[in-house]
RNA sequence: CGGGGCAUGGCGCAGUCCGGUUAGCGCACCUGCUUUGGGAGCAGGGGGCCCCAGGUUCGAAUCCUGGUGCCCCGACCA
């Protein structure tokens, strides 16, 4: 046997490393929490960023790109958003290098000290800030809807494959308004682009929120999130869309004259998604054998595999396959490999994601069928050489839909009312998962249940119905439940 | 930043305690033959600064000293 992958069942954590190596999605490089990501992993992301961009694009917004390295002051401009990244920042502090004197290899020079330090961005909008301050001058250049694919680094003490790594690469929306409601406006409609594109293209379902003042984004006055219930039944924060108030424009000085001839600080959002929705589609679908892809953001959503091998009979029906496939826009792909036997090949393709297989077989062409397997439910059927392109059609959609709504019910079924301290700390030990409960709006019963349980408030829903409640941890009155989970 | 582990061919490991021919095994790779409907078999073959730097020794993957790197588990974070 080649590939092994540990049980989920056996050591969760586990499960995932060998996944995201063994599907060939990303390996550990030489440089500590930095990930190398291969073509498998890169096709993946490449289908969701082309997807994202396009809502994005449809939207009213426009792509740029901002510099990768940060003047140190910049950072400094707003209070808590250096407050809050500074402790994760890599510094650029030289620009040369110089043979070693003492004869190994290379040294930083050090008379090539750079006055001012230079920050690698852990995220743009200090940069992007400072910037539009040149761009904005009259209430006729707003709104500004600027989208920038990037790479950002953030110096994470502990750092997971795809969940979290020191360098990763997103998309960050910065976008200025004239008036506070339009910036909501827009930070609530890029949360409901991220809520659309992952239940719909994902099909990981999420609950659209709203974070506590200690889980905001640094600097932000309002960050938006959507959360989704992992496997393990615990949370991941999937994006997140932030409402910046005037901090930013206050802190560049970025204001506009309106049309009454007066000068107003602009409105700011920010947005982002990042690799880790990857990490987010692994632990939300697959199993123990491999990897399991959405149909529509597979990079291969058939793969054609010829048994026992090539040959001119069976090339020429995957021929006509292919061209029909290809005709609806199915991504196909055709195995012509003569060395490796059928039964490795199904392995392999179950452990890199591929939804749907079909087989050809000598045996099954004299009856005029075919043999197809959906990776999901690991279901194979003999279909009708004729159907055969419509067959798989609807199954690529039914396997999308099936994905959906099995992570549905696996959240619902993971999901607790609770009123009370000790059946919170029971529930969340024995069986983890989402916890709604009433929460008196202090950040300091919030840090005391996070003591307690290690379960944080993951948001407060934004569809949550409105109910008279006491806070289960201060007995205060509460208006709204809100989410308790443990969190990556 | 604490706790643990690891560093030997592309990958996964043994060998290290107790120094001693030519550093070994599985997978992968190359050649040939037989195979091929769920991870093929046999035969032959190629590939190693044994993490780095010092030291001990006739002799170091192995012992000593000092580095470095990566991974995993926690606290912090997308």
């Amino acid at each position: 046997m080649g590939k092994e992958i540990t049980d989920r069942s056996e050591d969760y954590s586990q499960w995932y490393n060998d996944i995201v190596k063994k599907a060939g999605l990303a390996s550990n490089s030489a440089v500590r929490g930095c990930m190398v990501i291969k073509p498998h992993g890169f096709a993946l992301w490449e289908n969701m960023r082309d997807q994202l961009d396009k809502m994005f694009k449809d939207t009213g917004h426009v792509n740029a790109y901002f510099p990768l390295l940060i003047p140190k002051s910049f950072l400094s401009k707003e209070a808590e958003h250096v407050e809050g990244f500074a402790k994760e920042c890599a510094v650029v502090t030289h620009h040369r290098l110089m043979n070693d004197p003492d004869g190994n290899g290379v040294v930083v020079d050090p008379s090539a000290k750079l006055e001012e330090e230079l920050i690698i961005r852990p995220t743009s909008e200090t940069i992007i800030w400072n910037t539009y301050r040149d761009w904005i001058s009259s209430y006729r250049d707003l709104p500004l809807l600027v989208n920038q694919w990037a790479n950002v680094m953030r110096w994470e003490m502990r750092t997971r494959m795809f969940l979290r790594t020191a360098e990763f690469l997103w998309q960050e929306g910065h976008t200025a308004h004239a008036t506070s409601e339009e910036a909501v406006a827009e930070s609530r409609q890029m949360l409901d682009i991220y809520a659309q594109f992952a239940e719909e293209w994902m099909a990981m379902p999420v609950i659209k929120g709203v974070k506590t003042a200690n889980e905001r984004f640094a600097g932000a006055e309002d960050t938006y999130t959507i959360e989704a219930m992992m496997q393990d039944t615990k949370a991941l924060q999937a994006g997140t869309s932030h409402f910046l108030g005037q901090n930013f424009a206050k802190a560049f000085d970025v204001t506009y004259l309106d049309a009454n001839q007066k000068q107003q600080h602009v409105w700011a959002t920010s947005w982002g998604v990042s690799t880790r929705l990857i990490g987010g589609l692994i632990m939300t679908h697959s199993d123990d054998d491999g990897l399991v892809l959405p149909p529509k953001l597979a990079p291969q959503q058939v793969v054609i595999v010829p048994i026992p091998k090539p040959g001119p009979e069976i090339d020429e029906v995957a021929e006509k396959l292919i061209a029909e496939l290809k005709g609806k826009g199915i991504r196909v792909i055709y195995d012509q490999d003569t060395k490796k036997r059928p039964g490795f090949k199904f392995a392999e393709y179950e452990m890199r994601g591929i939804p749907v297989r079909i087989g050809i077989g000598k045996r099954d062409l004299e009856k005029g069928v075919v043999e197809v397997a959906r990776r999901d439910t690991k279901e194979k059927e003999s279909v009708a050489l004729d159907g055969a392109v419509d067959f798989v059609e609807n199954l690529l959609t039914e396997i999308q839909d099936n994905l959906f709504l099995k992570a549905l019910k696996h959240r619902e079924a993971n999901s607790f009312e609770v009123d009370d301290m000790d059946t919170f700390k029971k529930v969340l030990e024995e069986k983890g998962g989402f916890i709604y409960a009433h929460w008196d709006g202090t950040s300091e019963t919030e840090l005391k249940i996070k003591e307690l349980t290690k379960a944080t408030i993951r948001c407060i829903p934004l569809d949550g119905k409105e109910e008279a409640g006491k806070c289960v941890f201060s007995g205060k009155p509460s208006k709204q439940r809100v989410i308790f989970a443990k969190a990556y």
